[in-house]
Formats: C-alpha cells, sequence, structure tokens
DNA sequence: GTATTATATGAACAGTTATTCATATATTGA
DNA sequence: TCAATATATGAATAACTGTTCATATAATAC
C-alpha cells in the first residue's frame, strides 16, 4: 500500500504521527470511557448524579439484579468514576469528582439528552 | 433487601428514579461512548484530530493492519463519528462534527492527557 | 454468642467484539 | 481492455465482558 496524494496532506499525517499518545494513555483514556459506554454503567452513573445512595436504591433506579449492579460498582470505582463510604449496614455511593459530571454533562449537552 | 436509613437519602434516590432517562435513550448515549472506549478506535479519532487522513496515513499512524482498521473505520462512521470523501483512488476520512471534537478535548482536559 | 440484613465476590455461562485471512470492489493509468 | 493500487467486506476465530447463581463478609439487633 502507498499513498498517491503525496504532498496533500502530509501535514495532517505527520502531526499525526508525532502526537500520537502512548499506548498507555490511550488506554488509560479508553478504559475511562468504557465505563460509560455499557448501559447498566452509565444508568448508575445517571442515578448517582442526584447525590450519594445505597446500593439499594441504585438498584432501585437502575433495575437489575443485586449481585450485577454490585460487580459494575466494583468496575465502576476500579476506574475512579465512583467513590463509596459505610454507614452502618448501608455503603454509599457517589461520583468521584468533578470530571465524571463533566463527561455526563457532555453526553447530554452534545447528544441531545433531557436529564 | 431493603433499606434502613430511611430518611436520609430518600431524596436522592426519589430524584434518580423519576429522571432516569429511558432505555432507547441510555443505549444511545452507551453507543456513543463506545466508539471511544476501545483504543483501536481513540487512535483513529486522535489521528484525525490533525486533519482528514487516507486509509494509509491511518494506519501508520495507529499501526495494525489495514483490514482491521477498515473495519474500524466503518464502525466510527455507523455511529457518525467520522465522515468520508473520496479523492482518486483514495478515500479520505475525518471528524465529522465538533461534538466529536469536544468529546476528545474533554478527555485531554479532565484526564491530564497531553495532545 | 446467633440471626438478620446489606453488600461483595468467585465461578460459569452466554453474548459480544476485535482481529486476521482471503477476497471483492472501485479507481487510475497504460 | 488489462494491470495495479486503495480500500472494503465476509467468515472464522479468539478474546473479552456482563449476568446469574451461590456463597461469603461485615454490621447490627437480639
Amino acid at each position: 500500500m502507498e499513498c498517491t496524494h503525496k504532498t496533500e496532506h502530509e501535514g495532517a499525517a505527520r502531526r499525526a504521527l508525532e502526537n500520537m499518545p502512548p499506548e498507555e494513555e490511550v488506554a488509560r483514556v479508553a478504559a475511562t470511557f468504557k465505563a460509560i459506554s455499557e448501559p447498566s454503567r452509565l444508568k448508575i452513573l445517571f442515578a448517582l448524579r442526584h447525590g450519594e445512595m445505597c446500593v439499594y436504591h441504585i438498584v432501585e433506579a437502575v433495575g437489575g439484579a443485586q449481585s450485577a449492579v454490585s460487580h459494575q460498582l466494583r468496575l465502576l470505582k476500579a476506574c475512579g468514576m465512583v467513590r463509596s463510604r459505610r454507614d452502618g449496614q448501608n455503603i454509599l455511593y457517589s461520583l468521584s469528582d468533578e470530571h465524571v459530571v463533566a463527561v455526563l454533562e457532555l453526553a447530554c449537552t452534545h447528544l441531545h439528552c433531557k436529564l
């Protein structure tokens, strides 16, 4: 394979090559977006936008089995999108920082999603 | 399963339940983010940030087989993140609109990714 | 201590997805 | 028309991921 339009887009191609982030960084960014790319997890994040909630209420809001929600919460926590704290028998989850909120806002703004 | 802290977080739980977007909308948003959640596709989008490029140069920038890149380009096009136009023997790809750019900007801003 | 409740976890299964290989289509130049 | 080049595509495989089921942990009430 070879390129026939030698000069026209060389600039873009060269800059793309020079500025490609290292594999590790690409993987990290991809992993972050992966968290919001599954409906079940996205619903959890949508729910938590309204404040700190225990697992019971999260299950109530997003549907599905408690076990499934718990597994997803673990993933979300592992990639830093939510955090948790214990309160008696309950464990309360919340969005971990403003970055997460920003991503959700973006989803709504740019995808015409009424929230 | 039942909730023991009846009153404390009822507000958040109720709002979460009332404001959960319909399944269809959640799925649409999730699908959009799925496009950027795989390293191979994310690298393609990163590359295209620098301008319109033919498949040959995209392959050069992101690595991997031509066939694999072509399959990914098809997915990205199907979900509206890139568009293409023919120029002689080449097909030139570019980011389709400002939403895509916004998402990539966000990734860089909030995830401390130097681009 | 035991019982009960809230949440987490491991293993297994099912569905999805990315890649590879081989081949097809479309454009250009002779 | 034919050969060469750029890109796309279908099928098959391999890797990954979400869910379920059963069970474990941790806290509270008795």
